[in-house]
DNA sequence: TCTTAGCACTCCTTTCTTCTGAGTGCTAAC
DNA sequence: GTTAGCACTCAGAAGAAAGGAGTGCTAAGA
């Protein structure tokens, strides 16, 4: 059997429909279309066959059809029209990126959270450091009797610090003579390049403050080891229960448990090698729950070896077209942003302000 | 009508069940219990007289009873027998607590996914910086061109940094003079305390790199600002929808959606004073949306002006002595946790390990 | 005076039945 | 190749009946 033109319209009519009403599609419904001109007998001898090759599937005898697994991915590769963002679309997006990206630490949960407010639907958020990073520079600051800030920055330009507290008494040149040491043996380093030996030698080159090495050598490895970020997150779950197809809950419960209990953490591994907007359609989908609902997924840059990903996660009948428009604009915008050297976003103080006060 | 030592353990009998079947009591299954000698009749005039006083509520004629939102006050306050927690679950929440608060930054999240597991119902953390703190030290590293790290160590002991990257070329006594103008001026001040004046003084003494000043200036005063952490977190969501009387989709999805809009976010003010565990049974509530469930949520130190909040949302029927046993062991294991002067809390390798390696 | 057995009554819940109508597949005519 | 017509299917709604848990009240017993 051929998949005519004619079938992938009405498939096309059929998935339309059903995203939309999210009830079973009848002949009669795919007949009245206007531009559809022919009559339901016609389109029932169609819808037959689509359902034969395995692209639509009937819930039962005296139900219109609903759209396979397969169906959607016939939608989503071919047949889906492009979704254009209207102004407002984008500029309101426009402007929720640019108010809550201020602190990168928190960028992570906020996207997750701008992500599902644009889509209506529970999102997903991570920020990967790639394995390749390493630390490029270690710097210790003695702030009182037995109190060290220490501060590491990688080579990904993310800095993070740690307050050791130790009963403690170094003197500056002591603490200097740890730096060298340490900067001399673990700068450059990946996760994978920290071993035992690494920390033999900076223990032997360190002096009197040595013992402050094996919890810098250790924050440090973990730091590197660990996804930055809070690793995963996942917002607004509360959006899947607006769907249909969750008002049992018992079927929402295991979507969000699944979620929960980070069900996707192999998502990252998976869409690595591809490019753009990946939409898993249900049961292509990582975790076994999760084989009901589908996952789009894109990347963005942050920059510096560093990358974002952001994710929804909603019911095999999600409107694709919608949603993959949004996540794509929000990713090119996100990685516009980190793209330009960073500004001083703050809204700073100018000179005359100063003058004037 | 007098409150009787006889209907206060009815009543407790019928929070008790309700609490651990989640369907309406009856006489005889309150008259059935051991230690309750009398005939369900007998019961069914004190709960008849109990209904009458305002503590049960009958969901129809033929139907048992039900608590009413003074009952569980009563419950809470006097009725309720005290739940020990047993060896095994003290010994899980401890390990939780030693194995996973590690990283501080993530403290907040971590704790409020433990609570969350530990209680079986969705939970929110959340850590506040005090109004009272201020900076303690300014640290600017130069790391490269027009690149700096700027440290910020608070009077609470907390540590945040920011990288801040300028077209500037500095050399290394301007930036000491500016961290010198910094320290000079803007340490010890509360956010309330910043401002144009203190600005000027710094961009009059800083020197060459004062066109640093603004960024840092803006920067402290935002940390200062902002509650430090997460802000609220809320975990374990999914939980809710393991409770029965959220099988509603439509309930679960009110309660769930004010959680993610931060409906809870004057808590802290309203807990503020109060000491020890809190319970806000069903209309006690803050957020109008949470009338039918209720929340407990309790305080603890984390040292140095800083305080911890944790706390768990679930249907008025939920099991309180247990909920608030755990919060509380939760809270106290946090803070003697953080009580503790920090010890260097990582495998720290032993010595031998290193001669071995 | 307090307690309890007994009983009529209420009304929710469950189960069964019937009915309705959307949608189908097939046939025959255009 | 397309379409009108028609018998057929079957999920879901609507209605009816039965079942049963629980009540309030009364009257008898301790």
């Amino acid at each position: 059997m051929e998949l005519t033109e004619r079938k992938k319209k009405v498939l096309r009519s059929i998935v339309d429909l059903y995203i939309h009403n999210a009830e079973p599609v009848g002949s009669k419904a795919v007949a009245e279309l206007p531009d559809m001109n022919y009559s339901s007998a016609t389109i029932r001898n169609e819808m037959a066959e689509l359902t034969a090759m395995g692209y639509l599937e009937q819930p039962h005898t005296s139900a219109g059809r609903v759209p396979s697994a397969a169906g959607y991915r016939l939608y989503v590769d071919e047949l889906m029209s492009d979704y254009r963002l209207s102004l407002d679309e984008t500029r309101s997006i426009n402007t929720a990126i640019e108010e809550k990206v201020q602190q990168v630490d928190k960028l992570v949960e906020k996207v997750a959270r701008m992500v599902s407010q644009a889509t209506s639907l529970p999102a997903i958020s991570m920020a990967s450091r790639q394995a390749s990073v390493s630390v490029k520079r270690f710097d210790l600051i003695q702030a009182g009797q037995g109190s060290f800030i220490l501060v590491v920055m990688l080579s990904d330009d993310e800095v993070v610090n740690k307050l050791i507290k130790l009963p403690l008494d170094v003197a500056e040149e002591d603490v200097k003579q740890l730096m060298t040491a340490l900067n001399a043996a673990a700068v450059g380093l990946t996760a994978a390049e920290y071993s035992q030996r690494l920390m033999e030698r900076v223990m032997a080159a360190a002096g009197p403050a040595a013992s402050l090495a094996p919890v810098i050598l250790e924050f440090t490895l973990q730091t590197l080891r660990r996804p930055s970020g809070a690793g995963m997150v996942v917002a607004g779950q509360h959006r899947l229960l607006e769907q249909p197809e969750y008002r049992d809950v018992d079927k929402a419960q295991r979507v969000l448990t699944s979620l929960d209990e980070e069900a996707l953490s192999n998502l990252p591994a998976l869409i690595q090698n591809e490019n753009g907007t990946q939409v898993l359609v249900g049961p292509e989908n990582v975790a076994r729950e999760l084989k009901d609902t589908s996952v789009v997924v894109t990347k963005f840059d942050i920059g510096d070896g560093m990358q974002g990903m952001i994710g929804v996660v909603g019911p095999t009948r999600m409107d694709y077209a919608k949603v993959t428009a949004r996540l794509s604009y929000f990713a090119e915008s996100l990685s516009k942003l980190f793209s330009k050297p960073e500004q001083p976003q703050l809204p700073q103080p100018p000179k005359e302000e100063i003058k004037e006060a």
